[in-house]
DNA sequence: AACTAAGGAATGATCGATTATTTGCTACGC
DNA sequence: GCGTAGCAAATAATCGATCATTCCTTAGTT
C-alpha cells in the first residue's frame, strides 16, 4: 500500500464523496439539530443518484450522525438540554476504566504516540481565523490525543465505543458553540486553560500515575461538560 | 393509526422484512464467520430488489453485524481466538460502572422491572427441543434481564453502548456453540449454574448491595467468557 | 513447474424511472 | 367556527437495468 488514501480525496467513489461531505457538514453544524436530510437535495447538489445519497445517509445513521424516521426519511439527531449531561456522563463512566487499562498495558511505543499526539495538539491553533469555532485541525488533533491515551488498552471493541461517544460529543459541542451569540466568542465562556489540562494529563499518563491521570481526565471531562452547559440557552436557532 | 406494529409482522416493508431475516440468520449462525453476504442472493431469495438488500446490509454494518470490504461487498464479521477475550473484557470494563449508576438511581418501578425480567428469564426454557442451541426466547429473555439491570442508569448513550457490545457478544457466543461437536451438547461443557447466578445477581441488585452485585456480575461475565473459550477449537466450520 | 498476463464471468456500484406513503391544503358537513 | 374527509404535491421506497471493478480461469512464457 503506497499512496492509496493520500492521493486525490475528490477522486474517490461518488458514494464516498457524498458520505464524507454530508458527514463533515453535519459535524460543522451546517444543519440544525433535527433538520431533515433529504436524499434528493443531497444527491442533486453532488450531481449523483438517489441511491448513493440513501447509502450515505444509511451509513451516517449507523454512525449515530443521523436518525431515521419510519417512512419519513432521515434527519440530524435532535438535541435536548440534558443530552449533554448524558454524553458527558457516558464518557466519565467509560473512559477512566479504559485509561487504567491503557496505562497498565501500554508499551514504550504507545508512550511515544501519546507524546507525539500531545505535541501535535499543543502546536495546532485552536481557533479558526474569523469565527468563534474550533478549527478542523484542532478538533482532529484533540480527538487523536484523547483516543491515543486510551489506545494502550488494545481493545477494538472498547475503542469503537469511544469513537461513537466521541462523535456524539463533538456533535453536541458544535451545536453548543453555534448557539453562542456572535459577539461573545467561545473563549469568553471558557476561562479554563485547556492547554494546561492536556499537558497535565499527558504528564500523569507518561509518569504512569494512574490515579492522578484518571482524576485529571474526569476533571477535564467535567469542566468540558460544564462550560458547554453554560453556553446553552443563549439563543439556539431551534429546538 | 390503530394496529400498526402489532398486526402481521410479515406485512411490514420489504426492506424491514429482509433486514430482520438476515439479522436473525446471522445471529443464528446460518452464515459462518467471514462468509460473504451477497445482495443479489439475498434479494432473489426474498423476491425483492437489489436496493433493498443493500439497504439491509448497510443497516447491519451500522449495527456491527456485518462488515464492508471496499468494492468487495459485505461479509459476516470474522472471529479470531482473542476476539472473545476482547468482548468479555469490554463488558467487564463497562457494565459494572453502569450497574452502580443503575443501582444508585433506579426507582421502585425499575426494581419491579428487574424482578419481572428475572422471572421471565427463569421461566423460559434454555434449550431448543432438538439441538444444542439456546432457544430464541431464552436469548431474548437473557438480553432483557441483563439490559434491565443497567436501565436504571437512565442514560441512552450508555445503553446504546451496551446494545452494541451485547450484539457482538451474542454473535461470538453463537459461533462458539456452533463449533461444538454434535454429540457433545453445550450443557456438558457448561457445568456452571447459570440460573443460580442470575438469581443471586437479581437478589443483590434488589437488596441494593452494589459491591456484591458488581462482584456477581463480573464473575458471571468471566465465567461466560471462560466457558465459551473452552468451547473453541473443537472443529469450527471455517475461519 | 511456476509465474505472469489476458480475458471472461461474477459481483459490486450507480443510475433513471416507477410506485407507495406522508403531508399540507381545501372544501364540506356539523 | 371547528373538526374532518378528500384531494394534490412532495418525498420516501422500490424496482430493473447499466456501468465499473474484482475474481477466476486459462493460455503463454521462462
Amino acid at each position: 500500500m503506497e499512496a492509496e488514501s493520500a492521493i486525490e480525496p475528490t477522486h474517490r467513489s461518488p458514494s464516498e464523496r457524498l458520505y464524507a461531505g454530508v458527514r463533515t457538514r453535519i459535524l460543522h453544524g451546517d444543519f440544525g439539530p433535527g433538520a431533515a436530510l433529504k436524499p434528493r437535495e443531497l444527491a442533486d447538489a453532488e450531481g449523483v443518484s438517489l441511491a448513493v445519497a440513501r447509502e450515505a445517509l444509511l451509513r451516517l445513521v449507523g454512525e449515530g450522525l443521523a436518525v431515521r424516521l419510519h417512512n419519513r426519511g432521515f434527519a440530524v439527531p435532535s438535541m435536548d438540554a440534558d443530552r449533554w449531561q448524558k454524553i458527558a456522563e457516558a464518557r466519565i463512566a467509560t473512559e477512566p476504566v479504559m485509561l487504567r487499562m491503557s496505562m497498565a498495558r501500554g508499551d514504550i511505543d504507545w508512550e511515544a504516540r501519546v507524546h507525539a499526539a500531545h505535541h501535535r495538539l499543543r502546536r495546532t491553533p485552536v481557533w479558526t481565523e474569523g469565527g468563534p469555532f474550533y478549527s478542523d485541525e484542532w478538533s482532529e488533533a484533540h480527538r487523536q490525543f484523547h483516543r491515543c491515551l486510551l489506545e494502550g488498552c488494545a481493545n477494538d471493541i472498547l475503542l469503537d465505543l469511544f469513537d461513537r461517544t466521541w462523535v456524539a460529543s463533538e456533535l453536541a459541542r458544535r451545536w453548543s458553540t453555534s448557539a453562542m451569540p456572535r459577539g461573545v466568542p467561545l473563549r469568553s465562556v471558557q476561562p479554563r486553560d485547556g492547554v494546561a489540562e492536556h499537558a497535565a494529563l499527558e504528564a500523569a499518563v507518561l509518569a504512569r500515575d494512574a490515579d492522578r491521570a484518571v482524576d485529571l481526565l474526569v476533571q477535564h471531562l467535567t469542566l468540558t461538560a460544564e462550560s458547554l452547559r453554560a453556553g446553552h440557552g443563549h439563543g439556539a436557532p431551534n429546538g
